[in-house]
DNA sequence: TGAAAATAGATGCAGTTGCATTTAAATGCA
DNA sequence: TGCATTTAAATGCAACTGCATCTATTTTCA
């Protein structure tokens, strides 16, 4: 029987209390704010990146972690809301090619405008430069 | 308009990944394995760690950052589920006095050694005991 | 004391998720 | 070529969540 050592615990414990709490935060502010919840963001963020060649949805979800018949609805919900756009895919009859529309632009916008900040609020104003980027590394190292 | 840092940026992105990562695959072996979510988990921890005292619904819910509804109904399924039953409480008409089952501790005990191995398999193994050390420090100065 | 306020907990409803399956198109290969 | 396999995406269903509200007690304090 493994038992992860009282370090390991107390990293994992922390791990988990400190995503909850900026998971929730950021979804409040938003909420509070009409704007879609962060998930859309992401998928707006990644469809502004690669305007130019045209996505795919199964592209898209390995990127956001999502399983298929998440991306598939989130899709179906944001399309529905003016914010991106599916077009026919030329190449592949079963397919689409996603779009953000001018909607998705000012909406993703204006989620940043609050994401960024709670960012900032809550990680970045509360550790030195030197220490983010020691979290970062470590937590990329167990990213993989 | 504030913007967070590269540093910042990428510290929080790594750290959605992994908490998503982990809770995942965590989520996937407990069931695997026939047994309940995590948060039940934290539910049996807590009442056989107090199991002296008796704990209240009232007093559990901040320590899991669970809302007032999720924690009602998560204690629904868990008497319903035979883990877990409720007293009434002799001090208060309103309320009940949790306790833990025989049932309860045994799936306590068989979700902790999925549990455990998968914590030190996906972050102890994974980094040194200094870094572990750092990475618990960095994250507990995030939580407050 | 007793009426108003606060607290413990449950619940109806609408929206969301996980799972399994389905539809339809594309690919592989005998 | 033509049938079996794989892949892209959608969807029915049951379980779960957020929100607001409700019930039942307990507390407060005029």
């Amino acid at each position: 029987m493994v038992i992860p050592s009282d370090q390991t615990q107390s990293a994992w414990c922390a791990l988990y209390r400190v995503h909850k709490i900026f998971h929730e935060q950021v979804e409040a502010e938003l909420k509070a704010a009409n704007l879609p919840p962060l998930t859309w963001y992401d998928v707006l963020w990644e469809l502004e990146k690669t305007e130019h060649c045209g996505l795919r949805a199964y592209e898209l979800q390995p990127k956001l972690l999502l399983p298929q018949y998440g991306m598939s609805r989130i899709l179906t919900r944001m399309e529905a809301a003016g914010l991106i756009q599916k077009q026919e895919c030329p190449e592949d009859g079963r397919g689409q090619v996603l779009g953000i529309t001018e909607a998705g632009r000012t909406t993703r916008a204006k989620m940043w405008a609050i994401y960024g900040k709670l960012m900032h609020d809550m990680l970045g104003a509360k550790l030195s430069e030197e220490e983010t980027t020691t979290l970062a590394a470590l937590l990329n190292k167990l990213a993989k």
